[in-house]
DNA sequence: TCTCGTTGTAACCGAAGCTGTTACAGCGAG
DNA sequence: CTCGCTGTAACAGCTTCGGTTACAACGAGA
């Protein structure tokens, strides 16, 4: 389980909420989350607690607590929710400085570093192609 | 020291051994490799391991041995030299069955898969536009 | 054939991240 | 005031990664 399985566990409680709301109910309780993604509940406050703060859930305290989705499913792209939940780049750099008597080693940083952050942006603007709304539809009809 | 650091470490030995090659000198060892990048000799021997296994690289043995490039450098696109040391793909799915009472449990396993496929996809398309000699070209700009 | 420098791995350590679990304070509708 | 759920801290277990040491395998040259 090295894998960083944060952004499926996200989307699969946003697209149970999205299903629950098309359903009739709009708050669900983070045990009710777990036992649908199959994970510990507290796991799901966490992904959920990641997902108020980006503002693409709210939460509800008190008697008939829950959480229910901030924004129609159409309108969350999967790109704003690995913003939410993803946390360190895909790549590093190195972690101890290079040799900078080395003429690679003084260059390489920027260079490398332009690489990175095309990569980053190519990987949100595939995520972007796809909304919950498109991950509930493609899940229903399997 | 999270994240894969890997894919640099590859990067940086390749653009030596071709900084290298255009200076006269075709072979390197993993220590003058090493001393470069900052890292341990082992680390570099590792990694070019991996990039010999790919047939990036050659190996030569008893005296006057080392590494030289196997192909010109302006024909190893980051895309090969990304295939040839990183594991594990970027996103993982669930670790433990979702639900499988549940519509999203059941149909949403496919429906991600789909999506980091893409996004896997993605990725390497955008490695592909950079080459080893891109990399030194910029490294020795900058 | 022997020497010697380098490669190629295996084994182990410590640090860090993620999941899983327990525990408990905070909140608010009724 | 009660009660259920949220929010978060603390800890354990597992895995990965870089770092290090150690040693067998290899081959060009003497």
């Amino acid at each position: 389980m090295a894998a960083n399985s944060r952004l499926t566990v996200a989307v699969h409680a946003l697209t149970w909420l999205a299903l629950a709301h098309r359903r009739g109910r709009d708050v669900l309780t983070s045990d009710e989350v777990a036992a649908s993604v199959n994970v510990n509940p507290v796991i799901v406050r966490r992904s959920l607690g990641d997902l108020r703060r980006a503002a693409l859930v709210s939460v509800r305290h008190g008697t008939g607590a829950g959480w229910l989705l901030a924004r129609p499913p159409g309108e969350i792209p999967l790109s704003d929710v690995y913003d939410a939940v993803e946390g360190p780049p895909v790549f590093a750099l190195h972690h101890t400085e290079p040799n900078l008597e080395c003429p690679v080693g003084r260059g390489i940083r920027p260079a490398l570093s332009g690489v990175y952050t095309g990569v980053h942006q190519a990987l949100r603007r595939e995520l972007a192609r796809t909304s919950i709304a498109d991950v509930l539809h493609r899940s229903l009809e399997a």
